[in-house]
Order: C-alpha cells, then sequence, then structure tokens
DNA sequence: GCCAACGTTGGC
DNA sequence: GCCAACGTTGGC
C-alpha cells in the first residue's frame, strides 16, 4: 500500500465536509495539473491512504487521513460548462483529466500545522515543505507517513512557552 | 524550441 | 492583499 497527500481549500472542501458526505465518500475532482493527474490516474490504487492537507486558510497543515476506496477515472466536472474546472480540451471520448474516489478514515485530534512539518528534521526532505512546492497531490514515504503520524500524539510545545515561568 | 506574458497556488 | 514560485500558453 502507497501513501499520499492531497491539498485543498477547507473553505471549498474540508475534512469535516468530507465526513459529513453520504458513505462518508467523495470525488477527489478539480485537479488540473499534469504531475498530480498521473499519480491518481496511475498510481493511486484501492487501498492506499493519503492525508488530507488543508491549504490556503488560517491554519494550513494536516488535518487526517482518507482511503482511496475508486482508482483513477474520468473526471466528469471537466465536461460540465458550467463548472468552474470546466476544460474544452476534456471530452468524455479523450479525457484529459481524472479522479479518484477518497473516503474519510479519521481526523486527527489536532491539525499538524505546516509550521510543524517544517521544523521536523526527518521531514526536511518531504515533498511538501519544500520551497515554492504547489503540487496538490503527492507521495509521501513510509518514513514519513510514520513520522507525521506519530507528531500527532506529541503535541507540539514551543520553546518560547517552554522557558516562560509561570507569574 | 525558445521565452515572455499570463494565470494560479498558497504561505504569510 | 501581497508576492514568490511555478505551470501553461502562444508568438515567433
Amino acid at each position: 500500500m502507497a501513501y499520499w497527500l492531497v491539498k485543498s481549500e477547507p473553505d471549498e472542501f474540508s475534512i469535516k465536509d468530507l465526513k459529513n458526505r453520504p458513505g462518508e465518500t467523495e470525488h477527489w475532482d478539480g485537479v488540473r495539473n499534469y504531475q498530480a493527474r498521473n499519480f491518481m490516474r496511475d498510481q493511486m490504487k484501492k487501498g492506499d491512504t493519503a492525508f488530507f492537507y488543508h491549504s490556503n486558510c488560517d491554519e494550513p497543515g494536516i488535518a487526517g487521513v482518507i482511503e482511496i476506496v475508486r482508482e483513477g477515472y474520468p473526471d466528469h466536472t471537466a465536461f460540465d460548462p458550467n463548472d468552474p474546472h470546466y476544460d474544452t480540451k476534456s471530452t468524455p471520448d479523450n479525457p484529459r483529466w481524472y479522479m479518484v474516489d477518497v473516503r474519510f478514515i479519521r481526523e486527527f485530534k489536532r491539525t499538524i500545522s505546516l509550521k510543524e512539518l517544517k521544523s521536523q528534521r526527518a521531514l526536511k526532505d518531504m515533498q511538501l515543505v519544500q520551497r515554492g512546492n504547489r503540487l496538490s497531490v503527492m507521495p509521501v514515504t513510509p518514513r514519513e507517513w510514520k513520522t507525521i503520524t506519530e507528531m500527532e500524539n506529541q503535541p507540539p510545545v514551543a520553546k518560547s512557552t517552554m522557558t516562560k515561568r509561570s507569574p
């Protein structure tokens, strides 16, 4: 089983929104980047798990875990002229964009913030924390996965607060 | 095939 | 809202 990370803006679609969907399942549509598409179309497998990352919000970071329940198939939102992700170059006969179906597994007890991920030496090579990274679907190594899931149970304590004295 | 212009992402 | 870092587009 492979590990992944997928990004979504919580104002548009959050991990809570996924949990509230029928069957806690939804298709991951709207990806319009070739590298991300290739991952979904070619490499994501049923049973793979992924981190649900909240981007472009107050506290960017990983909010929980989801599972791939259906492998890559054409993203029909690209065929819909009324959809914001409509693409005239994608047709049912020759689809350009793909999506997968995902199911909610669990929400982390706390969001593991991007800031915290960046501060972890073990994650310094992770694609997510590299400068200028904009990819919305990316692989996560088993080691990175383990590191991050363990971080959930180790609430970050800022050094500045550790040295503070009680009044 | 080069590259400038443009559009988007996403942290801050 | 700003802007750096990208990806895409299209003229040549």
